[in-house]
DNA sequence: CGCAGATTTGAGCGTATTCAAGTGACGTGG
DNA sequence: CCACGTCACTTGAATACGCTCAAATCTGCG
């Protein structure tokens, strides 16, 4: 009985909602966001660790904002090997990689127990048409997510273990600031393997890299709980070397 | 004179474009196509190879179509080190990515002589809000150019130096064939250098991995000028590996 | 023709991988 | 309560792939 009453609380109008400054709703007036209220399915219950939020080819039909939690998203490859290509944190939007092709792309994960808002992205659109700030909104979400997408690109291009992990945890730091969490201090969300995979090193190398950055001093790291000691160092570490990359270990 | 007349030619309105069935106008009917093609600035001249469409930095308002022709990003990281992050064929568009941070993130460089449609992004967004056809075309590019980045992000985070410039040559390919071009044979607009920004590999491996291919009978290149002589079996090289990555041989 | 840029080829090396073993945390069941 | 299995993570050793450096060759173009 507690429980929902807090859920009930946690799952409140976008006008109570501690992220809508970052969401969707971000620019509009209160009658407008009453609308785009109206539209949104809130999940019933929150999903815990491990389930998934919508699964590879299936058909897209809604756009999900992160309300609290993570999620990671997995794409099975031709082989069935797993690859991960984007972690999603509160406040983000999930799901608009799929609107070209109309099916989502991989498999979305829930890494602890998380909830979401469920828009239904016909009448998203529907309202968008009507409401020009929220498609500006819209657009720019989108626009978003290649960017950040683009910055992965380089970051794989042509970084170094120590940058691809140093720019990652810049990148987390900053994510998590604009959702109203600490910068310097917080939960990892996702496992070493899934790092790994986001940044196209295996996992003992993370762990290796990981354990450098402690002794350095740069971080400090209990389990999952992160410290950024040192930003400034951090980031010079993420910008370390220049240009190209280098070799490539082995292969499996 | 001749010249121009064949240009005017060129510069048609959408409705004789052969790319505006893969253009934003792909579904507008006549009279709707008339008025996306009166917010369009048509160049009056063709970029040379070398000539920028755009600066890094640059205040974002126009969206670019490619028309003729082919373009290189050139992003210039915080030491000055060029990265190509992207490239656009025709039928492609341009600057999607830029809505959100509302500045162009890289250079945008012909790679020969190319032309483009210049559409002013406020102008085609008000039209959007009229036109829903116009409005999901516009989603479905940029979801569509998400899409591709998280492809070649996959690419990059888990491939090999072969596996990547097979799996780039048949997207490439694949890009071609939708404007009306050959999939197995086609000139590579861009240099062995540019492949390797863009894929994340030194020149010489580029060139290396291109000899193999050929001795292989895969491929045949003469110059820049690119024959898929077995594509199974360079899809079969494109995804050869499984899994992930493999170290990096040094870093400069 | 001759230069500049692009590409090819060779030798040696370094980073990150793979394989392998070991530690630690956690929850289950005896 | 402790043995045990599982899972995440750490650490070590050997290896491989692609990098860098260097020089040669090819190409396009004035």
């Amino acid at each position: 009985m507690s429980i929902s009453m807090l859920e009930s609380q946690c799952w409140g109008s976008c006008q109570t909602c501690s992220l809508s400054s970052l969401c969707l709703p971000l620019a509009l007036c209160i009658n407008e966001m009453k609308e785009f209220d109206a539209i949104i399915t809130r999940r019933r219950a929150p999903l815990v660790r491990g389930e998934n939020l919508c699964r590879q080819g299936e058909s897209f039909t809604n756009v999900f904002a992160v309300r609290s939690g993570s999620f990671k998203q997995i794409v099975l490859d031709e082989e069935g090997e797993e690859q991960i290509s984007h972690f999603y944190l509160p406040g983000e939007l999930i799901g608009l990689e799929s609107i070209d092709e109309g099916h989502y792309p991989g498999f979305v994960v829930a890494l602890g127990r998380s909830s979401v808002c469920e828009i239904p992205f016909q009448q998203l659109d529907t309202l968008a048409e009507r409401i020009p700030s929220l498609r500006q909104q819209l657009y720019r979400s989108i626009s978003r997510g290649m960017n950040e997408d683009r910055h992965l690109i380089r970051l794989l291009t042509c970084k170094s273990a120590e940058e691809r992990i140093a720019s990652f945890f810049l990148d987390l730091g900053r994510r998590f600031r604009r959702s109203g969490f600490a910068f310097e201090h917080f939960r990892l969300p996702m496992s070493r393997t899934d790092i790994g995979s986001h940044l196209g090193l295996a996992l003992e190398t993370v762990s290796r890299v990981l354990g450098r950055l402690q002794q350095q001093g740069v971080i400090s790291l209990h389990g999952r709980e992160l410290q950024i000691l040192r930003t400034d160092e951090l980031y010079r570490l993420s910008e370390k070397y220049p240009s190209h990359a280098g070799g490539m270990g082995a292969l499996r």
